[in-house]
DNA sequence: TAGATTGTTAATCGATTAACAATC
DNA sequence: TAGATTGTTAATCGATTAACAATC
């Protein structure tokens, strides 16, 4: 889509900025400017021109941005304008939690179905298909899945990222504690608990 | 304790330094070099040498790093050595999750109780308390926490966190969608997966 | 000894911040 | 018009990488 390659920092914020434009939409917030959004984001008000110039000019010279132009744009560079649809491999703890999480239809985002090696002790949730893992390759065959969701332990993730890429897979959201990398063609963003509370940790000895 | 200001950057990696030694300890292996490492952690041999460099000087020249001797450091510098108690505040699917989540153990963290509005629905742990939320500021008074867990709604986080806060404790651990950020003697870490997520599709469409 | 590798200093690179002309 | 605020170019800052003397 954009083709300048946009640097990992300003991707970190893209998030940012939409969350807090639905935000203003919802309170009927037409306008804000470059200094309001940073300040509620805790940045510099340049970074945030810097930022939204590399996806184009979305605000009008004296006057600011239209909270609700802005929005729509930054759904449309972040790609959540269009449904995605993911699949849930491992269904413990965390696969549970996920199937039911709520924050999923915010992004357009639908889970389809959960794998595991054992189905029995998995809880149904609406919409949710619930499957032995042995089929992953002919479900991925017969339906489309842009998103998988690896919530197995840490020594099976690598294994089971490597199916699902091998069936066509392109985007990875990991939850094992362990950092995985791929190709330049598939894309992954890892979820790391136990790293998050290292750093918790580390930071809270001043 | 370390009072230089070491920058987020680092602060980032030093759990994933943390985590490949315990590997190679694990797989008794002795010896490692910063380019070992650095192979390993997909940065430069440089960057390694650097960061450790902050804390002290682990190596020998010309021989490397001491995997268990660097391993001990780690621990100390992350400060997970020592124990550190935790409570839960919410026990909602990520909250039931997170009370069973079997990677506490490995930093030394223990999760000693889980507070809800309504305690009925929630199933016990062994070791963990379930107590309802009002009475939050009495149970601090009575035990000391370190880190608290906040996993409820993102309208009720602001708050809660607060509330713990005000009751004493220095860092906070939110999973809540949304940023939350204190004075300068209280440390959070944000897990944020909804913003996890929204990356992954933005990264997915090049 | 020769080869390997550290810790550190200097050079480079990239990201953030500041400044400002354009303009509503 | 005067004040506000954008988008962009230039200056600054900080982090990464390279280089190398020290030394096992």
């Amino acid at each position: 889509m954009e083709n300048k390659q946009i640097s990992e920092r300003v991707i970190e914020r893209l998030p940012k900025y939409y969350r807090y434009l639905k935000d203003l939409c919802n309170n009927q917030i037409q306008r804000v400017s470059s200094k309001t959004i940073s300040t509620a984001l805790n940045i510099t008000a340049s970074q945030v021109r810097q930022d939204l110039s590399h996806f184009g000019g979305f605000g009008q010279t004296g006057v600011g941005y239209d909270t609700e132009y802005l929005k729509n744009a930054m759904q449309e560079i972040l790609g959540i304008n269009k449904p995605h649809v993911a699949i849930v491999i491992g269904g413990g703890r965390i696969g549970q939690a996920l199937i039911s999480y709520k924050g999923f239809v915010d992004v357009n985002v639908f889970v389809k179905a959960v794998f595991d090696i054992e189905t029995e002790h998995l809880s149904t949730v609406s919409g949710v298909e619930v499957l032995n893992v042995s089929s992953l390759e002919e479900y991925l065959q017969k339906n489309r899945v842009d998103v998988a969701i690896i919530s197995v332990q840490k020594e099976f993730a690598e294994v089971m990222a490597k199916r699902v890429i091998d069936a066509g897979v392109k985007s990875i959201w990991n939850f094992a504690p362990i950092d995985l990398h791929f190709g330049p063609d598939v894309v992954c963003e890892n979820i790391n608990m136990s790293e998050s509370l290292m750093r918790l940790i580390y930071k809270s000895h001043f």
